[in-house]
DNA sequence: TATTATTATTTGTATATACAAACATTAAAC
DNA sequence: GTTTAATGTTTGTATATACAAATAATAATA
């Protein structure tokens, strides 16, 4: 339940656990996924990343010239997907695109190669957030877990 | 990577294992709900809803009369999502709203209680399809796991 | 070489979801 | 009893994501 005060909402969460669907797969991944989300949110929040954005740009970054298709592969999202969030990310002039023929190449602009350490920052204080909450075995054990179902589920 | 022929898309994923962000549980979560939804939505398909109003109409059906607050409370989505929901739901003429002062009752329409039994089946074989995949054991197990630790980052 | 199939990317359109703010109603406090 | 706080819901606006179709370029094949 949502209880908000001069604006502002504080969160009485009922527990997954108890929850009418508690045993189905589609709300506990949707569920934990958003709850996940927003914490990396917040991680990234104060160099006006989201999560996503900071993820495929860190990629650009460690691998200038990389594809849209290689990207797609990487992050799991559909081509379109890539497409939509490089369009937003060459707005704020954080990557530059050239294509020649068939084939794009997607390059990080100085002002992205500058945010790097930042970005790295804010990826530690997600680990960090993420390991005094979850407790860092806890974490680890369930990222394994998790990417291997999902791989079962993508074959 | 995305294989295209004559406008079918079949996918090679990438294994979620294998990838650069498989450690990171934003990643590893996000993935594997997208993956799991849409094993969800092809179960659905059918009676053409999505997972999250099937979800949001079973517990009208089962608690007639609830109230949009409670329904966000326990799908764990924000109440603005399930006042969306219910919108579309109405359109489709599956629940009606009454207001009386502050408060809103949800009710399922006769068309929603007709649909009830097959969206069972869909539920059915949305397990099935989940346990043929992944495994019994290994899905209660995960299921529970994800609870926990969603039980965790929402206190 | 001409035609066909494949590949890489983008566009059009639609969805679910959220935050912040706005309403409207009821409860509390003074 | 009037003002203030709390509550339940909805709206305005914005986001990420996806599917299907469209482009455009290259590769394969006949």
């Amino acid at each position: 339940m949502y209880i908000q005060t001069k604006c502002f909402y504080f969160v009485f969460v009922m527990k997954a656990s108890g929850s009418r669907f508690s045993k189905c797969l589609y709300f506990s991944a949707n569920a934990f996924a958003r709850k996940v989300e927003k914490l990396a949110t917040n991680s990234w929040k104060k160099i006006n990343l989201t999560p996503s954005h900071a993820y495929l740009l860190m990629t650009v970054i460690e691998e200038p010239g990389v594809q849209p298709g290689k990207l797609a592969e990487e992050m799991q999202l559909t081509p379109s997907t890539i497409t939509r969030l490089i369009e937003k990310m060459e707005e704020n002039k954080l990557v530059v695109r050239t294509t020649e023929g068939k084939v794009t190449n997607v390059y990080p602009t100085p002002k992205a190669n500058q945010l790097y350490p930042q970005m790295k920052d804010c990826l530690d204080e997600f680990y960090t957030n993420c390991i005094s909450i979850l407790g860092a075995e806890e974490m680890k054990r369930t990222a394994q877990n998790i990417n291997k179902l999902s791989d079962k589920l993508s074959s």
